[in-house]
DNA sequence: AAGCTCCGTGCACACGTGTGCATCCATCGA
DNA sequence: TCGATGGATGCACACGTGTGCACGGAGCTT
């Protein structure tokens, strides 16, 4: 139903090859020709068909996005930042969410291949390496957001959660404490692992033992997940004093906890987050944490993708790595004098 | 260089045709051969070109999604919703955003029809109708989300914003309140003016005038626009004693407005949002809200433009409304005695 | 045994765009 | 005047898939 180069031709008395030489500025079309047809086609209304470029090409100047849930403010933001620099470079991007699900998973992954995306973007920590695999045999360019993956198969872009961990904990321990907490969960994956690690590098560094009891975990990255992960801690005695969560949405909920067993934060209980999610600033008290860079982390890895569609293969994975930093708020504080 | 239905016909010793015929499981071809290569053709690591078939059959099997901005918390929900029922059916999802940008919603518009679309979701308040009719002329049915524009050339799905904002009045009346206040927003759109419309029905069905300076406005839905929206109340004198704030994000942003003003919510004021974003929970206090089911209703744009694209186009735009509940929680109390 | 039906398969073209090559014509130099 | 040059355009095929139609053969009826 809608106009094609063959149409166009027919009514400027040429080929449709002519058309489509002069649509695409060749050079072999003198100007005014390629002017006529140009007004021509935007009066008839003509769209170019990806779908006949694509196979054509074997360029679809589409990429995949894949996240494990996109209603996750974390991922929202990089997706925008994706999404922003895709626009600007022409590609068009495919949303797909694989929920940590296996089977959705896969066929996800099936559906961009169908698409014959010209690269993916994955930003979905729990997606199987085999799978990966798979799409990468298909010659399909693969980026990694915060997915360090042992294979390494694949180029990524990651936050230095390490040097993020002990920027915190240094943070707390300047403050004076000592019984230190770090809260994480095993569906924070690679990320909630690094982060922990640079907890204890930190305290190690300051000659504190990690006691047991101060590692905990929440079943959930989310702020019920914090509630429950929190739960143990605040019994203890003696109690910690402050607690690194792994991110601010667990956060939340450790200050919700914390409010219904009666402590002040800071006064009683320091709490910190990382991310920065928007909401973080408007937290009650407002939340210290330290600020992912998750925009500019989108940006980042559309533009590496981009960069690899241009140039040639590199023989090694490339692997970069992104550096965030602490937002002190209100949420931390010394520790109560005993 | 990926495998196609030729590649496989040549391996099998039959006309490709054949092929596509076996893999459609089409009823002229008998079920063994249709075996065999099926077989052979997941064995070759066969997967159909999605180019190819639109091509020919004119259905691209992907449909759009236009948001103004994806780190929404809204609207991320919202297309949470959508991915997961067009991807039940077999479709794929064109993310494009807008940020309220002319030239931008231009680009991405025309982008979703060069891709041949079969359908266009549009979560976009401010998008230009003229654009979409664009859009529309092209053949593309259009689902718009929370957009009653008052051409309604196209087919929507809307929760209704009046009756919710009659039940967030209604309650605050029910507490006692007689002073209370709208916080809107210019980038509401059509969703600010009806709860607005909610609210000064049921104020009026309750015999109450709405003094000037009860209807107030911030410059974004953000809690900075909350903020600054209601800087103004708080100096009057008399003093509302319950605001009604457009959205959860402005009201969490009364919340810390108030808090550095002195005042304890709900004991001196009470705060009520709208949209029941997940945060809402974990505010201090947790925010009294009105609930949309942003889930569903990307869901159900999502089921009514898969019908649409089912059954004939109806002559008629269909309108469908969905509505929500107000969830009380710790936000809003009684006023306080003078 | 001839003709019919029906089943399985292949041929050929189509979708819309891009491109190598041939063709045609005008211009120029010898 | 003729051949060479080069610019402008058309022809034909390709990309991968789907489908109408024809063809050939097997099995049946008369």
């Amino acid at each position: 139903m809608p106009v094609t180069i063959k149409d166009i031709a027919r009514r400027a008395r040429v080929a449709h090859s002519t058309v489509s030489r002069a649509l695409r500025d060749d050079s072999s079309i003198p100007a005014h020709t390629a002017e006529r047809i140009k007004r021509l086609a935007t009066r008839m209304g003509y769209i170019p068909s990806a779908a006949a470029r694509s196979l054509k090409t074997t360029q679809s100047r589409a990429l995949g996005v894949v996240v494990t849930n996109i209603a996750d403010p974390f991922l929202s933001e990089v997706v925008r930042g994706i999404e922003e620099a895709v626009r600007e470079a022409g590609y068009s991007l495919f949303l797909a969410a694989a929920y940590r699900d296996r089977e959705r998973e896969r066929l996800v992954l099936r559906s961009l291949a169908e698409r014959r995306i010209d690269g993916a973007i994955i930003c979905s920590s729990q997606i199987l390496p085999a799978d990966l695999a798979e799409l990468e045999k298909f010659g399909v360019p693969l980026v990694l957001i915060n997915n360090q993956a042992p294979e390494r198969f694949a180029h990524s872009i990651a936050h230095d959660d390490v040097a993020g961990g002990r920027a915190v904990t240094r943070h707390l321990l300047a403050l004076g404490h000592r019984r230190v907490a770090y809260l994480g969960t095993p569906v924070g994956g690679q990320a909630s692992l690094d982060r922990q690690a640079g907890y204890e590098a930190e305290m190690a560094a300051h000659g504190l033992a990690v006691k047991p009891g101060w590692l905990l975990a929440g079943p959930d990255s989310r702020p019920a997940g914090g509630q429950a992960g929190i739960g143990l801690a605040l019994a203890l005695a003696p109690r910690p004093t402050a607690v690194f969560c792994f991110n601010d949405m667990m956060a939340l909920g450790v200050l919700q906890r914390a409010r219904q067993a009666g402590l002040r934060v800071p006064a009683d209980l320091s709490v910190a987050g990382f991310d920065d999610v928007f909401v973080a600033e408007y937290a009650e008290p407002p939340l210290t944490t330290f600020a992912q860079p998750k925009h500019r982390l989108g940006q980042d890895a559309a533009r590496l993708m981009l960069d690899l569609l241009q140039g040639p293969r590199p023989k090694q994975p490339i692997v970069k790595t992104i550096r965030g930093e602490l937002l002190v708020r209100a949420s931390t504080g010394p520790p109560p004098r005993v």
